[in-house]
DNA sequence: ATTGACACCCAAAACGTTTTGGTTTATACT
DNA sequence: AGTATAAACCAAAACGTTTTGGGTGTCAAT
C-alpha cells in the first residue's frame, strides 16, 4: 500500500542506500540524483515508516507525559494549558507527545514509569506535581532516564527542573493584602505532600511572620485544589474568631470555591471580605469580582520544560538545568480597598 | 542494555523462534519450556520492544488525537476531561494515546492530518468539534482511515461517531425557562461553522416558535465560546428593547462571562435576570449562584467514542456506528424561581 | 604506468520482533 | 518394517529504515 524506499529505488533503477542517503541529503550522492530521487519521491507520495526509522535509530521521537488526575470528573485547566505549551514546543522539535493519565501515587501510575524506564517507550519524560519523596523521579534518577520536571523535591537527588518560585508569589500576595490593611488572614494550604504547596503555605507563614502578625492554629487549613473543597472549608474559616477579614486560598480553584460559598452567605468579596488565590487561571479575570492572584506563566513552563527535555535527549546538557520562574501580583477586585 | 528476545535464546540454549512463541502461549511450546521462559524473561527483567513489534506488526499502537485550540492561553475544561475519558479507555485496550494542539482549519492541522493518514504514524484518530463541511473528515474518509469524530456533519459522507443530542438538550433548556415564565428570552449561539452549535442554535429556535414566542433579530448573537467573548456581548443584550429576562449561553463557559458581567451591572441572576448555560463543566456547580444548564457526560463520551474507534481498528464494525446521546437538564439556582 | 584523491554508488548488516514453512524425534497404528 | 500422527522445536524471512564498510571509475599528479 504505502510507497517505501524500496519502491523508489526500484521506480529510478538504483539502490535503496543511494534513495535513503540522497533523501537525507549526504553529499555522497550526486546532486542530480539527489533532484531525481526527490521528484520520484514527491511524485509517488513517499512518506517514510516512523516505526522501521525509530527501530533502527533506536529512538522513539516520543515525548511522555503523565497526568497525576484524581477520577475521571477533574477539570483542572491547568493542564489544558500545560500540555499546549510542551505539545507545540514538542512539535516544533518533530517530538510527539504521549499522553496518559494516572491517580497520583497509583498502581498504574507506577507501572506506566516502569514501563517507561525499561521499555524503549517514549525518549523521555516530564513529570508534573513534583511530590516531597517522589518515587517517580527516584526511579528516573536510578534508571538514568531523561527526564525534566516542572517541580522541585525533598530528596537528595539533582535533576533538571522548571519551577515557579511559589515561596516568592506567595510573599508577594500576603505582603500585599498586609499593605491593604488587614491582619487577620486565613489560609487554605495545598495538600502539603506537593511541592508546590509546601512553598505556597512557607511563604505565607513567613511573610505573616515577618510582619509580626501572628497565625493561630485553626488558621491555616488543608484544602484539595478543588472548588468544592474551598467552598467547604470557608465554613469552618468563617466560624474563627476574630472573623478573618482575609483568606487566602493556594490556588485558583479554591479561591473561587471561597467566594462563591462567601456570597452565598451573603458577603461581598472584596468589601466585607478580601480574597485571593494563586495561578491566575484564565477563569479567574472574568469572575465576579475579578480575582486577586498570583500569575503564573503555564504555557511558558510547558515550553520551556519541553525545550529543556528535548536538549537532554539530544545529549546538549541545558545551559541551566534549575530554571526558577517568579510569578507576579495580579490585583484586582477582590482583594478590594484597603481597610482601617 | 535492554534484554532482548536474543538474551533469552542464548541464555536457555534454545532458538529465538521458540522463546518469542513461547512467551506469546503458542501451544507448539511444550509447557515446561514455557515455564522457563517465562522464568527467565521475568529473571532477566525482559521488556519487549514496542517499536520492534510495530514494525513487524505493521501497527502502531497508538491512537491519535489533534486538539483544535485556538492560541496558548486557552483553557477549555472540556479538554481535560475529554482526554481522561479516551486516556482511560484506550489505556484498558493497551493502546497509548498521542496529543498534538493545532488551531482549527491551519495549515498545521491540515499537515498532521496528512500524516496521519499517509504514514503509519497512528492507529486510528478521534475527530472533535466537527465543522460543516469538514475536510479532515473528508479526508479521513478518502483514505479509509480508521477514525470516529465526536459530532456530526453535514457532508454526504457516513462515517461513525458519538455525539449528544444538541438539539434535544437546548429544547430542555429553553422549554425550562419558558415554563418559568419567560418570553423575552435571548440566546448566544456558539460559532456557526461548529456543528453542536448549529444543532443547539436550532433547538433554540425551534422551541421558541413551538411555544408562539419570537425572536427578533438581535436577540441571537454569535459569541465565541469563551466566557470573555460571553462577558461582552452581554452588554448587547442588556441593551435590547424590552430587556430579556433571561439570557442563555451556548456553552458554560460565555454563561459564566454573562452572569459577571450581569453582576457588575448590580444585578442578581436569579432574581433580576436568569441565566442558563450548555455543558455542565464542573466549574458551574460551584459559582454563585450555581448554573442552570445541560449536563452533558464529557468523560463518557470520551470513553465511548475511544471504545468504537478501537473496535474499528480491531476490525470488528460496530454494532451501532451512530451513538446519540441525551443530554439532561440540570436546573440550579441561576434560573431563578417563577415569574409572572 | 603507478599512485592518490575524489565522486559516486551499493550490498549487507543492523535494529528486535513475529510469522512462515519447515525439520526432527518419538509414539502409535497397520 | 513401514507409515501416519503429533509434539516440540527452529532457520530464515519479513517489517522499512539507516549505517557500515566497502567498491568502481575518473582524473590529475608523479
Amino acid at each position: 500500500m504505502a510507497v517505501t524506499l524500496k519502491d523508489l529505488a526500484r521506480e529510478l533503477g538504483i539502490s535503496i542506500t543511494t534513495v535513503s542517503r540522497g533523501l537525507a541529503g549526504y553529499d555522497d550522492v550526486a546532486e542530480d540524483t539527489q533532484l531525481r530521487i526527490r521528484d520520484t519521491a514527491e511524485r509517488l507520495g513517499y512518506q517514510p515508516n516512523l516505526t522501521a526509522r525509530r527501530l533502527q535509530k533506536q529512538q522513539t521521537g516520543i515525548l511522555g507525559f503523565i497526568m497525576p488526575t484524581f477520577g475521571p470528573r477533574f477539570s483542572d485547566p491547568f493542564f489544558s494549558e500545560f500540555i499546549a505549551g510542551i505539545g507545540n514546543e514538542a512539535a516544533n522539535h518533530d517530538f510527539d507527545l504521549l499522553v496518559s493519565t494516572h491517580p497520583p501515587d497509583s498502581d498504574g501510575e507506577r507501572k506506566t514509569y516502569q514501563r517507561a524506564v525499561t521499555r524503549a517507550w517514549v525518549d523521555g519524560l516530564i513529570v508534573v506535581r513534583t511530590r516531597e519523596e517522589d518515587a517517580r523521579i527516584q526511579l528516573l534518577c536510578q534508571h538514568n532516564f531523561p527526564f525534566v520536571a516542572f517541580g522541585r523535591t525533598d530528596d537528595e537527588y539533582d535533576f533538571p527542573f522548571v519551577d515557579e518560585d511559589g515561596e516568592a508569589g506567595m510573599r508577594a500576595l500576603v505582603q500585599h493584602f498586609i499593605d491593604l490593611g488587614h491582619q487577620y488572614i486565613a489560609f487554605i494550604s495545598p495538600p502539603s505532600g506537593l511541592m508546590f504547596g509546601r512553598y505556597r503555605l512557607k511563604g505565607f507563614q513567613d511573610t505573616m511572620a515577618d510582619n509580626g502578625l501572628s497565625v493561630p492554629p485553626g488558621w491555616i487549613v488543608e484544602g484539595d485544589m478543588t472548588q468544592r473543597g474551598g467552598a467547604e472549608l470557608t465554613e469552618q474559616i468563617l466560624a474563627l474568631t476574630p472573623r478573618p477579614t482575609a483568606i487566602l486560598a493556594g490556588n485558583d480553584l479554591m479561591a473561587l470555591g471561597v467566594m462563591n460559598r462567601l456570597q452565598q452567605h451573603g458577603l461581598t468579596v472584596g468589601e466585607d471580605i478580601a480574597v485571593g488565590g494563586f495561578d491566575d487561571i484564565p477563569l479567574v479575570e472574568h469572575t465576579h469580582p475579578p480575582l486577586t492572584t498570583i500569575h503564573q506563566p503555564i504555557y511558558e513552563i510547558g515550553r520551556r520544560t519541553c525545550a529543556m527535555l528535548i536538549d537532554i535527549i539530544n545529549g546538549r546538557s541545558p545551559t541551566n538545568p534549575h530554571v526558577l520562574l517568579t510569578p507576579t501580583l495580579v490585583v484586582r477586585a477582590s482583594s478590594g480597598e484597603p481597610i482601617a
